[in-house]
DNA sequence: TCTGGGGTCCTAGGACCC
DNA sequence: TCTGGGGTCCTAGGACCC
């Protein structure tokens, strides 16, 4: 419930702050136990993940046995409870462990996967929000098996073409999806919600926040080495729509004058709506990041002196260093001549 | 029914390119 | 200047997730 709602219950509560720097240090000592079972790990969030354990059977076990030592061990060596879900496909997987919440295991034996699916409400499968779950009530579905005894045809008339074939699959418990590693974020971002006032936030005051908030996301982009493109004001107003405006410069960049400059260019053009509509929240994010292994390919060319073999390791160990690359193809560059052609011969 | 902060993906229109 | 066919990138909004 609201923190409002709460209050208002519940007026001696206790409220205390969030503690970010905990939760992401609990977050992390929690990723090292999962980096310990296996590499193939992907995060979803600061508290989730996958782990593919399906090679490990040999050294490791059944998954059963896995997930239980994986929850002793983070009992163990972090102090928090977690909850896992074991099945063959990422979603039921997690649905696995949105029903065993919390502290729980839950293995989803292969030949019980629909009998485990079918009668859970709608609400449960990924992609399903209150929007979705109303258009599904509405015309009387409310467990998985109801919608998986729809077509899906019926299904993208419904709720979209990309929703509706993901809804479809799910239902039916098909998800190819692999657990991926090395999934990187896509955008940064910071917002400040600022609460409905009497009368508005004078511009100045405004400003201030932006610079605060400007100054907050570069911050991290230059600590991760992502610089970005495209620049989004998200703001919010009294009436609780929302707006958002973007730009897209030509070079990346994590310059805090750079994306302040164009982040009050566009906070100017959102003026006449905010003067309308009361603010009551503004956020910046940058995405279109690139930086440190993004996409894209790196060349490093060195004179060769001694071994061959030798050189070639080396300037590989430099770009992997370097860049971060996970994909290293090398090759010999044929003549004296950097102007000549240059034939590549992979290894 | 209305906290706050951090994200992802999809859709659709428009400008532009060959 | 228009038509057809095949694309990319940018912008804005919306739904969803933790």
């Amino acid at each position: 419930m609201s923190g409002g709602q709460a209050r208002r219950l519940c007026p001696r509560a206790i409220v205390v702050p969030p503690r970010m720097a905990a939760y992401t240090a609990a977050s992390r000592a929690v990723f090292e136990v999962f980096h310990s079972t296996t590499p193939l790990v992907e995060g979803l969030s600061i508290d989730e993940a996958f782990l593919d354990v399906g090679g490990l059977r040999r050294i490791a076990g059944p998954a059963e046995a896995i997930a239980a030592r994986l929850r002793a061990e983070v009992a163990d060596r972090v102090g928090l409870p977690i909850t896992v879900g074991v099945a063959r496909t990422k979603f039921l997987a997690k649905v696995a462990s949105r029903v065993a919440k919390p502290d729980g295991l839950l293995v989803v034996a292969p030949e019980r996967e629909l009998e485990f699916l079918h009668p859970l409400p709608v609400r449960l499968l990924w992609g399903v929000g209150p929007v979705t779950a109303g258009k599904l009530h509405d015309v009387g579905v409310q467990t998985v098996g109801e919608v998986a005894a729809l077509s899906e045809s019926t299904l993208v008339t419904l709720v979209g073409a990309a929703a509706g074939r993901q809804l479809h699959a799910l239902s039916h418990n098909r998800d190819p999806r692999r657990v991926r590693t090395g999934v990187r974020r896509r955008s940064i971002g910071s917002q400040r919600a600022l609460g409905r006032r009497a009368r508005p936030l004078p511009p100045a005051e405004v400003d201030a926040i932006l610079v605060g908030l400007v100054d907050r996301v570069t911050r991290r982009m230059r600590a991760a080495d992502r610089p970005g493109r495209t620049v989004m004001l998200r703001l919010r107003f009294a009436d609780f729509t929302r707006a958002t405006r973007s730009h897209t410069v030509a070079n990346a960049t994590y310059s805090t004058e750079l994306i302040l400059a164009a982040a009050r260019a566009l906070l100017s053009d959102a003026a006449p709506m905010i003067s309308q509509r009361g603010l009551t929240l503004v956020g910046i994010a940058v995405g279109n990041l690139g930086g440190r292994g993004a996409d894209g390919a790196v060349q490093l060319l060195l004179p060769l002196e001694g071994a061959p073999s030798a050189a070639l390791d080396g300037a590989m160990d430099r770009i992997k260093d370097r860049f971060g690359a996970t994909a290293l193809t090398r090759g010999v560059l044929l003549g004296r001549d950097p102007g000549w052609e240059m034939p590549m011969l992979p290894d």
